[in-house]
DNA sequence: GTAGGGTTAG
């Protein structure tokens, strides 16, 4: 690919830091030696395994670091709550609250409150890992109480505290408590580039990239990634794309900060600063990383590249379920239904953990045979959604495919399904009776036609596209007093279609 | 031992 000029041209070559901690894992002779040297390397888990296969037992102060590690590993961190047990060190506030912090980052939070009320002595951190929790977990007013509760135990707060505190805020639009917490940061000399990035991030959950700017210009101190990301983010969530894209000119990016960029490209459905999104992907060493190269290929695919969408997909070294359905769909909706069956094919000979066929999947191939006509192709997808993959088909499954049938004039056929969905009345919705009615339009059947236009205009009867389907339906079937009937019907309920618009990025940015 | 950034497919 050629690019005349770059906005990101400056942004220099670094590969993302990616330790694995499973990198040095091997059991050598002399577990003794590898133990320390596991814990020494910051690999704790190693050594965890290591003393759990009866090897040298850890010494209290590693328990931190090793409960830290388990954050991923819920089964591992609960053996090493019996090693605390066990060695009674359980209570001490340090690896307890090291305990809490585990059990809240693996999700369970009923055992990391558990061990806070265990805890003889809470010191202002086993505060803060209990508030964090309980924000974490969206048990914001738990979170505020406990925030009060802390002042009222003689706890001197921290910095930490208030981040939690304004993340509590930000979830309970308690704009006017956060704004409190941000003068008393202001005022008692709080401020770091944490804080910063937290009240950054507290302004753009309520829409103010005003205020959330003027907390980064004032930030007086070292500016890191993490804060440039949380406004860029929040210009991005806030749709100020122009100021997104300057702040990106000037920063250097990370993973974080690329996806942010995606997904400004691909609201504007802008391919140029795409394209040159890429060659920084490429440059930093993300060209395989399966979120970014999935937001990628959507845009080109989006942006009728299908060939580079491709090229994007080949180069997934891990391709997930998102990966899969992404090209699929690229393929489907340009109309190569033969190829996005093939793909489909590919991805079911794979048979591996995670990147079975969901239910979105089920619908690009739908939608896929839908476009290109594959009548019996799209009814074999449809049955072996249940049939094979105990999925059951929602109503945007049997709207695609009524669709399909109808186009092919399988008049009957759809009809038996839509019938069968009657029963069910949460699936027989707008979008399957605008299917069914379009079936009736193109076979010419007026009494099947009248009975589903009646369901819709009860489904659907404020919306004038319906009353234009129905009436549309009645002129193609030659009942023009039905059609006009319906267009009276629209305007004396005050409805007016609204004019269909699309738009795209020519030049610059928005 | 506790705090800050994003999450891709219809």
């Amino acid at each position: 690919m050629k690019f005349s000029r770059s906005i990101f041209s400056h942004w220099r070559f670094i590969r993302p830091s990616g330790r694995n901690i499973f990198t040095h894992h091997s059991f050598g002779q002399t577990p003794q030696k590898d133990f320390s040297s596991y814990l020494n390397a910051d690999n704790p888990i190693s050594a965890l395994l290591l003393t759990l296969r009866g090897g040298i037992p850890l010494r209290a102060h590693d328990f931190p670091s090793v409960l830290a590690a388990c954050s991923s590993f819920p089964n591992l961190g609960r053996q090493v709550h019996t090693l605390m047990l066990k060695a009674a060190i359980h209570s001490q506030p340090v690896p307890a609250t090291a305990l809490l912090d585990m059990y809240s980052k693996c999700g369970h939070v009923e055992d990391a409150l558990l061990i806070f009320d265990e805890m003889p002595v809470r010191d202002a951190v086993a505060w803060n890992a209990l508030i964090s929790c309980l924000v974490r977990h969206g048990l914001t007013s738990d979170a505020i109480a406990a925030f009060h509760s802390m002042v009222d135990d003689g706890i001197v707060f921290t910095g930490h505290t208030l981040c939690a505190v304004l993340k509590a805020c930000a979830s309970m639009r308690a704009l006017r408590q956060g704004k409190q917490i941000h003068s008393w940061v202001v005022g008692n000399g709080y401020s770091s580039v944490v804080m910063g990035t937290a009240l950054i991030d507290f302004y753009s959950s309520f829409g103010m990239i005003q205020d959330a700017m003027e907390v980064f210009t004032r930030l007086n101190c070292p500016k890191d990634v993490v804060v440039y990301n949380a406004l860029v983010g929040g210009c991005i969530q806030n749709r100020q794309y122009k100021e997104a894209f300057t702040m990106l000119r000037n920063m250097r990016p990370n993973g974080i900060t690329l996806t942010s960029a995606l997904s400004a490209c691909s609201e504007l459905l802008n391919l140029s600063y795409g394209k040159q999104i890429h060659c920084v992907m490429i440059r930093r060493g993300f060209g395989s990383d399966v979120i970014l190269c999935n937001a990628l290929m959507d845009l080109y695919a989006k942006c009728g590249e299908i060939t580079a969408a491709h090229l994007v997909f080949k180069l997934i070294t891990e391709k997930n379920v998102v990966s899969w359905t992404c090209i699929i769909d690229a393929y489907g909706s340009h109309g190569h239904g033969t190829e996005a069956l093939k793909l489909f094919r590919m991805m079911e000979e794979r048979k591996c953990r995670d990147v079975t066929p969901n239910a979105v999947t089920f619908l690009a191939v739908l939608t896929a045979c839908a476009h290109s006509g594959l009548v019996d192709e799209g009814r074999l997808c449809f049955f072996s959604m249940r049939d094979k993959y105990d999925i059951d088909p929602g109503p945007e499954h049997y709207a695609c495919f009524i669709d399909l049938l109808g186009r092919a004039g399988r008049i009957e056929e759809a009809w038996d399904l839509y019938c069968g969905l009657s029963e069910s009345a949460n699936k027989l919705t707008p979008a399957v009776c605008v299917a069914m009615l379009n079936a009736c339009r193109i076979s010419m059947d007026l009494v099947k036609g009248e009975h589903v236009a009646k369901h819709l205009l009860y489904l659907d009867s404020d919306n004038p596209g319906s009353y234009v389907l129905v009436s549309n339906f009645y002129a193609a079937v030659g009942r023009w007093e039905g059609a006009e009937d319906l267009r009276k019907q629209m305007r004396g309920k005050g409805l007016k279609k609204e004019v269909g618009s699309s738009q795209i990025a020519v030049k610059g940015c928005s």
